[in-house]
DNA sequence: GACTTTTAAATGTCTGACAAATAAAATCTC
DNA sequence: GAGATTTTATTTGTCAGACATTTAAAAGTC
C-alpha cells in the first residue's frame, strides 16, 4: 500500500483509495484487522487526523467498520446485501432527482427491469411470497390510506414479486430501481378510480404469479407500467392547467 | 439540521446523516454552498476535526465536493452517471466477491436483467450501437488476444447493447451487473473452441438486433446465458479433478 | 474458582496552529 | 482610466499534542 507522494489529490483520499484497492483486489480479507491509526501514520507518513478522514471515507461506503477499545481497531467489512441495498436506494435516489430524468424513462427502467423478474419469480415463488403480494393488495383497497402509504404498499408489493425469483443479486439491484422511484411516485395523487385499477392490474399479476404463469405476468407489469405513465400525465397535465388558469 | 445528543453513535456519522437527510430530502438543491466547516462546527457544537470526518463521509458518497480557498467550500454535488456507475460498480464487485454469490446466481442475475433491455435496444439502437457491436465481435476473433482482453471486450460488446436502449437508467442499473461479473468471468479459461461459440452467440445477437428483432436477441443472450454457466461448469470440475488428480 | 480492579491499547473528540489555495479588493504602472 | 500586480481575507488541508471513552486482557482479591 503506497500513495504517489506527486498527486496533487487530497492525501486522505489517496490513502482511501490504496486500502480500498487493497481491499477490492482482496489483499485485505474480510474480517481482517487493518493496522492502527497511528501505524497507518507512520507507515503513509502522515497525520493521525489524515488517516482517520481517509477511514471515515471507507466507513461511509461501508468497506471497514470500526471497534473502540483495546484489540479494536478498524475492521474489513463484509458488504452485507442491507447496506449494499441502502448504499443502493441512495445513489439511484439521488441520481433521479438530481439529473431531471423523466418519469417516463425511469418508469420504463423500472419495468423493463422488473419484467425480467416476473418469469422466475412465476416459477419460484413460495406460498410466503404470494401470501405478502395479495396482503398488500389488501391493504391498497383500504379507504383511509394516503397516498404515502398507498406507495409505500406498492413498493412492498413489487419488493415480494421480485424476492419471489430467489436470487438476492436480482433482489439487489431491483432494490434501487423500484425504491428510487417512490419519490416520483410521491408526486401522484391517486384518486379511488385510479387505484380501483392499480389494485386490478395488481390482482392480475397476483394471479398469474400464483398461477405460474411469468408471461401473463410480465403482461400485467407492462400494463401497470402503461397505466402508471398515463396516471403520472394527466396528473401533470391537470396541474399545468391548474397553474394556466 | 440538527443531531441526537443522546445517540451514541459517533458524532461524526450523526452530522453526516443531518447533512445526508437534508440532501436527499432537497432542502439542500445542487451547487449549492454549505456553511464553513467553522460554521459548522459552531452550529453542531462540535470541534472542526468531527465537522471534517463528516464531510468527508460525505465526499467518498459523490454526494459534496469541496474547493479550496477565499469564496470556496463545501458543495452539494450533483450525482453524475460516471459517478453513480463507479459506486455502483465498486458496490457490486464487492457484494459478489465477499458474499461467495455462486457463478450461477451471478449469471442468472445478470443475464435476466439484460434481456430486459434486448426488446428496447432492438427497437431504438442507433448505427453507432450496431457498429461497436461487430468492431467488438472482430476483436474477440483475434488469434493472440488474452483471455482478460477477451472478457474486457466481452464487457464492451454487452455494455453496447445496453446503451442501445436508450435509457440512461438502464444503463446505469446494468453497469453494476454486467462489470460486477468481470472478476468471476475472468477465471474462466477461454479456449479456442468456446471463444468460437461465444463469437457464434454474439453474432446471432447482433443479427437479432440489426433485424430489430427483440424476441430473437432475449432468446440469442438465454443461450449465451446456458452457454456460460455450462462454460463454467466444465472449467471448474476441470480444476477440481487437477486438484484431485 | 469466581468476582473485582487495574491496566494497556485503541478509537473518538477537542484545541490550536500553520500551510496552501483562491478570489476579491487594493494598489501600482503606464 | 485600463490593465497588470500585489495584498488580503477566507477557507480547506495538514499537523501535533492532549484528553475522554471504550474495551478486553491481565492482575489482584476473597
Amino acid at each position: 500500500m503506497k500513495i504517489d507522494p506527486k498527486s496533487s489529490a487530497d492525501l486522505s483520499a489517496q490513502i482511501a483509495k490504496a486500502i480500498r484497492d487493497s481491499i477490492v483486489a482482496g489483499d485485505l480479507i474480510v474480517d481482517e484487522r487493518l493496522p492502527s491509526e497511528a501505524e497507518l501514520a507512520d507507515h503513509f507518513d502522515v497525520s493521525r487526523s489524515t488517516v482517520r478522514e481517509a477511514l471515515k471515507r471507507l466507513a461511509a461506503q461501508s468497506l471497514i467498520r470500526t471497534q473502540r477499545g483495546a484489540f479494536g481497531g478498524a475492521f474489513v467489512n463484509r458488504l452485507s446485501y442491507p447496506d449494499a441495498y441502502g448504499q443502493q436506494i441512495t445513489t439511484s435516489t439521488l441520481l433521479l432527482s438530481m439529473n431531471s430524468v423523466s418519469f417516463d424513462t425511469a418508469c420504463e427502467a423500472r419495468y423493463a427491469l422488473e419484467r425480467s423478474c416476473a418469469p422466475l419469480s412465476a416459477d419460484r415463488r413460495t406460498a410466503d411470497h404470494l401470501a405478502t403480494m395479495r396482503a398488500e393488495i389488501f391493504r391498497q383497497q383500504q379507504p383511509g390510506l394516503t397516498d404515502e402509504a398507498f406507495c409505500a404498499s406498492d413498493v412492498a408489493f413489487h419488493r415480494a414479486l421480485v424476492d419471489g425469483a430467489d436470487n438476492p443479486v436480482l433482489s439487489y439491484q431491483l432494490a434501487g430501481a423500484v425504491e428510487a422511484m417512490q419519490p416520483l411516485m410521491n408526486m401522484i395523487t391517486f384518486t379511488a378510480r385510479s387505484r380501483e385499477e392499480i389494485v386490478a392490474l395488481h390482482t392480475r399479476i397476483a394471479n398469474a404469479i400464483e398461477a405460474r404463469d411469468g408471461a401473463a405476468a410480465s403482461d400485467g407489469l407492462s400494463q401497470l407500467e402503461h397505466y402508471t405513465i398515463e396516471l403520472a400525465r394527466s396528473v401533470m397535465a391537470k396541474r399545468t392547467n391548474q397553474k394556466a388558469g
